[in-house]
DNA sequence: ATTATTTTTTAGTTTCGTCTAAAACACTAC
DNA sequence: GTAGTGTTTTAGACGAAACTAAAAAATAAT
């Protein structure tokens, strides 16, 4: 069995989470700047995940994800995740808050006691910012789901997540009505600058700039 | 304000455990053995706990705990115990299945956490092992309690804590049914090994060897 | 293709919390 | 009051995870 610490817990999951398109592997830098940590202790972390064996590393041509690491991150990403809809639906902190606080509960071990949080929360499958909630198995159920600039002129569909997590733009679609869940049709799309104008579950209209409506996903 | 690691959260919390009497002092030793540390290992930590004047140390004569050190030790034992009864009460561990997983979210800091999960529920004031829980000033209500074997023949009570908190010791209370809150009364105290006889919510008979009645703590 | 720039790695420190081994001290017994 | 016993502290080392400064490699520019 593999045994990681919390430093190397966190960095498997910065690299899963950077891994998108998975051709060109995550350089050094990325992680580094995903991480708020030094290039050159991101270096050192590297050679001793890629000793472990989560990760695939070559000298200076950045890092891939071996499954067995993939295995691992989620069941970070699923430790996290469960623990933000616990704040979120039973200790009523708002989806801009949760971050922080997760990312300390993020830290404790015992199997049992995810279980039982899964249980608890009634196997919720997506988290407050709609992302999807891997299985114990590390199965992640996602659903199909573009930004909402993609979506044609008076297209429909329901917001469900968000890209940026940030606290402050979280706090902003708080501000203006958007929230996960909410059905919504595309009244006007600006060409000049990309923006566009919304109209959500029928009774308010909303006018986003395309910086804003890139970050919410939607599906059809 | 005075910032501590977690370890020296640990070591606090344990000397305050261990301060019972308060006289003497706390032994270097004794935290050694409470903590399963290393005495060479407590010496250089009680230095830096002195430094933060979180504690009186006196080289070779043992430790007394300051008034700051005290508040310090009070927030971690109110986090601590909030989350044991979360722990029993939401996610239904049994009570001797809290403590390691307790001792792992003990670290998680955010003080807005322990305020929503205090609130959440509903301020408890005392945890599963039925020790008081601190409120958010450091301030403990604890209520008067005695051991059983205290309990003269005839006499009533309510067991309402126990002193020995190991995993093995609450199994066999669950086993032989001595719970919180039962209502029991002593049938009999054999006084050549100082065992006991006790009916318990009138319905059941329960011997006990003096060893057992002495880790049960028993209100009037 | 050679230079310049950027990225990445190596080397050497630092802090924290543990350890072992050895020295210093306190306490007990005679 | 000296000797012996047990406890406590000091000294030195180690592993983890971060840092800075400098070297090395890859990439971009001329």
């Amino acid at each position: 069995m593999i045994k990681l610490t919390h430093a190397e817990e966190n960095y498997l999951k910065a690299i899963y989470k950077l891994s998108d398109a998975g051709k060109k592997g995550v350089s050094t830098n990325d992680i580094s700047l995903e991480m708020k940590i030094k290039p050159a202790s991101v270096s050192d972390m590297l050679r001793k995940l890629g000793e472990k064996k989560v990760i695939e590393y070559r000298k200076y041509y950045g890092v891939h994800i071996t499954e067995a690491g993939k295995i691992l991150a989620l069941r970070t990403i699923r430790k996290q995740r469960l623990w933000e809809v616990f704040l979120v639906d039973k200790l009523r902190f708002s989806w801009d808050e949760v971050a922080d606080v997760a990312d300390e509960l993020v830290y404790v071990q015992s199997p049992i006691l995810i279980q039982r949080l899964d249980e608890y929360l009634g196997f919720p499958k997506f988290d407050p910012h709609g992302d999807p909630i891997p299985d114990e198995h590390g199965d992640v159920r996602s659903r199909p789901r573009l930004p909402l600039t993609e979506i044609e002129l008076n297209g429909t569909g329901q917001i469900v997540a968000v890209h940026d997590k940030s606290a402050a733009f979280l706090r902003y679609l708080d501000k203006v009505g958007a929230y996960i869940g909410a059905r919504i049709k595309v009244l006007e799309k600006v060409e000049f600058d990309g923006s566009i104008e919304i109209l959500v579950d029928n009774k308010k209209t909303i006018f986003m700039s395309k910086d804003v409506a890139m970050n919410v996903l939607v599906m059809l």
